[in-house]
DNA sequence: GCCAACGTTGGC
DNA sequence: GCCAACGTTGGC
């Protein structure tokens, strides 16, 4: 069991969008970085707690909690020829792009990235080192109690 | 919209 | 295998 801090666009798909999904539950289509994949691919299990997380948007920060509902299958969109995350590199018989699902579990009051960085116990988030950019990082189980247990608590 | 930081590509 | 150029990410 492993805790995640995954990153969406709200405008592509928000906490509110998930919520509407069938078993509020979406794959997580669309990574084309390949630690990211990996950490789907070789390390999420299902059952993994996943911290949902709203970005490159006006209100950025953690808008839910979700967890992991299905282990990683290669991602449809990269066979897709009129899909914008299309990968004509991929083939059906060697894919290149996994990922797994993701299933609400509950949204969260939104806790922004500044919230998050007044904190010296997340001092070591990785999505709080300057520079990161990855989409899925992975999050200590002291950090994860922290924040469900005392900022979405709050 | 700006721009720092990073990952990928491709010529050599 | 190097590394410059380019494209992308994402907070601000």
């Amino acid at each position: 069991m492993r805790y995640w801090l995954m990153k969406s666009e709200p405008s592509d798909v928000s906490v509110d969008d998930l919520a509407n999904m069938p078993q509020q539950t979406v794959a997580w289509y669309g990574v084309r970085n390949y630690q990211a994949r990996n950490f789907m691919r070789n390390q999420m299990s299902v059952g993994d707690g996943v911290l949902f997380y709203h970005s490159n948007c006006k209100e950025a920060g953690i808008a839910g909690i979700a967890r992991v509902s299905a282990p990683a299958y290669p991602d449809a969109t990269q066979f897709d020829p009129d899909n914008k995350y299309f990968d004509p590199k991929a083939t059906r018989e060697s894919p290149r792009w996994f990922n797994v699902d993701v299933q609400l579990v509950r949204k969260t009051r939104l806790v922004p990235i500044a919230e998050l960085r007044e904190h010296s116990e997340l001092q070591n988030l990785r999505t709080l080192q300057k520079g990161n950019r990855l989409s899925i990082t992975p999050v200590d189980p002291a950090e994860w109690n922290f924040i469900v247990g005392h900022l979405i608590a709050a």
